[in-house]
DNA sequence: AAGTAGATGCGAATCATTCGCAAGTGGGAG
DNA sequence: CTCCCACTTGCGAATGATTCGCATCTACTT
């Protein structure tokens, strides 16, 4: 389904970052992988890099949060997916399907339409308990 | 359909941001604010707070965009918009309609969702042709 | 086993955004 | 119309995510 990528060399880091995404099943933030990782000769920078690599080599996928504003990074499963974010804790959950419209109408003639992100934001079962208390 | 929030009081900064976002017809970044307004005294520290207090009291909606990661603002005019995003130019087109389903059905029983975001990415026409040139 | 293109360690730089605080001002009370 | 003060802002430092620079190191080819 989804095999380290051939045209990077098989480095420590490489190598810890694709373990953990590979066995993670949600979207980790740099900073998150860092912590996982638990290897102090793995410096941040190194981390995004490795990140921007794969994401080009099409292994892993890149979505963003908008609060915290940061990037967060899964393992790509061809699975097109989107998240729900509580406004309040920051968990996420996953969208049984994508909640978007086969025809997207951009107002802007020629436009081509290569890729989307959508993000649901509202209050998780706990959360929406808590702020009405 | 919009006016001055009447909870705030009318000050430079806050009449030059609302008089410029009432005659755009685009979301602009708190720094494309700053230079718009082109007054060296109205700094980019009291511009996000003036943003921030206009959204708190439903006068401009914030989008966000993730290439170059930044927030933008414009006033609300109810319309529920989102964007196409020119992943190379980074020009923003507006969507005709909102893309999303009536139903979005989210992986966590209670979710109550609030709002969402969408973003459209792919290349504007123009960018089309150089990218295939 | 050696050579080299590509990686990384390390830290400085950059960019968006927020915070802190002293000085300034809009607009209600008198 | 003036006084007062809670709310604002000028200003710059702080923060947090992300990127860059460069000398050193290492995975892979020959």
């Amino acid at each position: 389904m989804n095999i380290f990528p051939t045209s990077l060399k098989k480095t420590k880091a490489r190598v810890a970052v694709y373990g953990l995404l590979a066995k993670e099943n949600q979207p980790l933030s740099p900073k998150e992988i860092q912590a996982r990782l638990n290897d102090k000769d793995i410096w941040l920078s190194t981390i995004y890099r490795v990140l921007q690599q794969f994401e080009k080599t099409k292994t892993i996928v890149r979505s963003s949060s908008i609060d915290p504003p940061q990037s967060l990074y899964e393992l790509d499963r061809h699975e097109h997916k989107h998240y729900a974010v509580c406004l309040r804790c920051h968990q996420r959950f996953a969208l049984g399907d994508c909640p978007l419209m086969d025809e997207v109408h951009v107002d802007a003639k020629g436009f081509q339409v290569l890729e989307h992100r959508v993000e649901v934001l509202g209050l998780c079962a706990m959360c929406a308990i808590e702020v009405r208390g």
